[in-house]
DNA sequence: CTGTTAGCGCATTCAA
DNA sequence: TTGAATGCGCTAACAG
């Protein structure tokens, strides 16, 4: 159906490496360019990104797992990837785990079929187990936002432990003493966050009672009930951290219906901003991310692992394997008008 | 470096072709089928998806071009999309074109390289150029959410026209007659909402002076100050219509700004849900895309046009081409609480 | 049911 | 600089 570089070669006469060559950037003379050029324009000649793989061993085609792709985070992160990635020269091929972790297993082996040169991998869950086929295939993997506990691969993330510890020192700073934490311990971010409020709770000498400890999913559900909850409470707390976007969404749809007016009655601080910072009225206080950052260094670690292992195969005495790398970046805390100081 | 299927054949002792049938589903002698799956798990043998395409000459790969993929539009719809097609077994690779119309053509070039078996375009602009090379080589498209008036490919998209006029029709039933539109001329369905409005606003007699028609580009800055300019109107609109998710969201925090309040002092009534109706107090009014379907009808097409093609490679008499269809489906006004009784 | 053979479209030796 | 030959990993006839 569509033309080939035969078709090229019936046109202009011309052999096939010459052709090939052409297509590669090679040295020919001048008019068997032009030849080629104006046969290409001719029969709308197109490489066959598939022969060409075949041939080289490479896809130019990098697969990219997320837990959940309707997740506005993803797609931000998605978004400044994928441009990146394309100024690199690589396809991108998206894979949506919707965090099953089953999922996950089957696009991993899914995209090896596909012979990606790589894989970035925001992964569902704790585990590492999804790892195994991608590294003994030989294939580079750089985990996005979430780490795993494993050395063999890179990670990127932000330091979310040191960021919601300075979010909670920060209601603290504000004269709240009874502060409630709303996050979820359903996937590693939220329970490093977890962990830096408690931190900070505990150096500042609060008491974290029961009843103001809300875990669950990572999900808008689980903010808008945990949040009702708060606010029936006999003696609410005066100020809330909010441990990621979905639970954000909730937490403020459920002050909305309340009668407690946000900052007057009730401060809340939450963690990544995406949209609802500037939606909210007041403007909320939150704990960005560095997003394009995030997407650019894993990027860079990616190419790194793929043109390494390229020399690798070049060569065959190999120049020292890169590092494992765990880059960790500052999310930082942008002020809204939704922390105010504790009414006596 | 990875196993193949002549790896396969040294330890299976078998030929190339039954293990090539093994792979494709064929009959074999259970001992050789044992023998076949044994070996690999051994060698961790996965297919190599380049190579069965090359020879089928059908990737199994469906080429998506979205017009902005940090658009949360897009993200739901790329959800609904990616699992339907997952589901019938085929890859998806995700192009973002930035509203971009020129990178848009790239990304259809070059998804033709990597021999997609169809594509799915949310086309960035109203031209439809980048059509010529896809239809031209033969691989079957179906636009979606946005038409570019070329009868040549499938189209599912949403009766924006009749569902901004119902919208409007709405506003007016509640008594208001001062009624501003928020909308974007730069995309068709901004185009085809407008058209809605004006003819709502005519069969109720009421007319739109310049200053309350806010036309413009399909942004968030453009929503904040255009309702912004309305507000501070000597005699604002006691109603306001806005086109689209961006523009809700600035204009949401426009009024969030502002000493008006909603809906008391201004009623709203939006196109395209997603988060902000759930979010804002009170609940939006809003227009709401029927996205699941959206996406569903749309691999229905292309599937269908994909089938087509098939056969008609392989018989040389074609059993009658699919008609080109339109789909347009129903957009519902689901009511908040952002529309009141215009006060006297 | 199984084995043999011949390409799919291209890049890449090696000669010329 | 160019051309002829070889093979990437697999499927699809065909023959056994």
């Amino acid at each position: 159906m569509a033309a080939t570089i035969r078709d090229i070669k019936k046109v202009t006469g011309l052999s096939l490496a010459t052709i090939s060559k052409y297509l590669n950037g090679g040295n020919l003379l001048p008019e068997n360019r032009a030849k080629i050029e104006k046969a290409i324009k001719d029969l709308h000649y197109e490489v066959n990104e598939m022969a060409r793989g075949l041939v080289t061993s490479q896809s130019m085609t990098i697969g990219v797992v997320v837990f959940d792709i309707s997740n506005v985070f993803t797609c931000s992160v998605l978004s400044f990837l994928g441009s990146r990635l394309r100024e690199a020269g690589y396809a991108v091929m998206t894979c949506d785990s919707q965090n099953d972790p089953q999922l996950e297993m089957d696009n991993i082996r899914f995209l090896m079929g596909k012979k990606v040169d790589g894989l970035v991998i925001m992964p569902v869950g704790l585990s590492p187990a999804f790892l195994e086929p991608p590294i003994k295939a030989g294939i580079p993997v750089v985990l996005l936002d979430r780490s795993v506990g494993d050395s063999r691969v890179d990670c990127v993330k932000v330091n979310n432990s040191e960021a919601s510890y300075e979010a909670v020192k920060l209601l603290a700073g504000y004269g709240h003493r009874k502060i409630a934490v709303v996050g979820s311990d359903t996937v590693v971010t939220g329970r490093e966050r977890l962990e830096g409020c408690l931190a900070a709770l505990k150096d500042e000498n609060i008491a974290l009672p029961p009843a103001c400890l809300k875990l669950g999913a990572h999900s808008i559900e689980h903010g808008y009930q945990s949040m009702q909850e708060l606010l029936a409470l006999p003696d609410p707390p005066t100020a809330v951290f909010l441990g990621n976007f979905e639970i954000i969404l909730g937490a403020v749809m459920a002050i909305n219906e309340s009668s407690f007016s946000c900052p007057d009655d009730i401060s809340v601080i939450g963690f990544d901003d995406l949209i609802v910072s500037k939606l909210s009225n007041p403007r909320l206080s939150v704990v960005v991310q560095p997003l394009r950052s995030l997407a650019e260094e894993t990027v860079r670690l990616l190419l790194n692992r793929i043109e390494y292992e390229k020399t690798v195969e070049a060569d065959a005495d190999a120049p020292d394997a890169p590092a494992h790398v765990e880059l960790v970046l500052k999310a930082r805390i942008v002020e809204g008008g939704s922390v105010a100081r504790r009414r006596e």
